[in-house]
DNA sequence: CTTGACTCCGTACTATGGTACGGAGTTTAG
DNA sequence: CTAAACTCCGTACCATAGTACGGAGTCAAG
């Protein structure tokens, strides 16, 4: 496990700004380690922690939930955390439909395309969504 | 196909506010009817378009993403309308991918959690995202 | 035919998720 | 050992996606 990082090469390892961590340690969803004398040393755990964020961002959580998601991950109340992980992977499932179904409707929009018809206007909307 | 509803009555159907379809009128993302003698009638079509608009929300889109997925439904240029489609569904795929990962990892995090396994942190962060 | 609810439009304010800036101290490469 | 690069912290600013407000006009139920 690599550690001893400088704030900016956590950033950079993460493909952050320096300033979203500093953001996220405001927001709690990082941990800000004590200074070893007058700078702060990062690990692989929170170059982890902040991929996982950026990740949970792209698929649509906020980062009040993504707190959420990871305070599973630091739970030791394992009843509390089991009870919020299956509300979380009902979520999730309810959003991969969603996305798998925009995703069904823009093939049919690609295979309309392909046999050339025109001037239908194509049913990316209209489609039975969830 | 019902029509001649309200702002206020289309707004109530689509489950937003009054001011957020204006804020999307004014966005591009949902076309103004004109007037018909001093107020605007919409039809079932911009329900439709609302509900679109509100699902792609929360699979992670931004309104300006949201945009493009509707010219794709508008376009008539197909040839550019199915480049941008095939772009869209690669994007999706891999959000599904990423949402599919999660939803494994607290799956596992519950079964855990059943097992009666106290104090190891619950791994989902350490999933092999991507 | 009035009165309360609704519409129109413009402008202003809010919350979320950052980004930029600046001054003082620290570290590290040459 | 010095100069550039980096760190710390606070505060200010920014974009996105709305929400609220207010005045003037409109509509519809009693």
């Amino acid at each position: 496990m690599k550690t001893n990082l400088s704030i900016g090469k956590l950033a950079k390892a993460a493909d952050v700004g320096v300033e979203t961590v500093r953001y996220y340690q405001r927001r709690g969803l990082l941990d800000t380690p004590s200074e070893a004398g007058g700078m702060r040393r990062y690990s692989d755990d929170h170059v982890d922690r902040l991929r996982f964020i950026k990740r949970a961002q792209t698929v649509g959580f906020s980062l009040e939930e993504i707190a959420d998601l990871l305070s599973l991950n630091d739970n030791r109340d394992h009843h509390v955390a089991r009870q919020l992980a299956t509300e979380k992977i009902q979520d999730i499932e309810l959003r991969i439909t969603r996305l798998g179904k925009m995703a069904d409707a823009l093939r049919q929009l690609v295979r309309e395309c392909e046999c050339g018809g025109e001037d239908m206007p194509c049913p990316i909307i209209r489609m039975s969504l969830e």
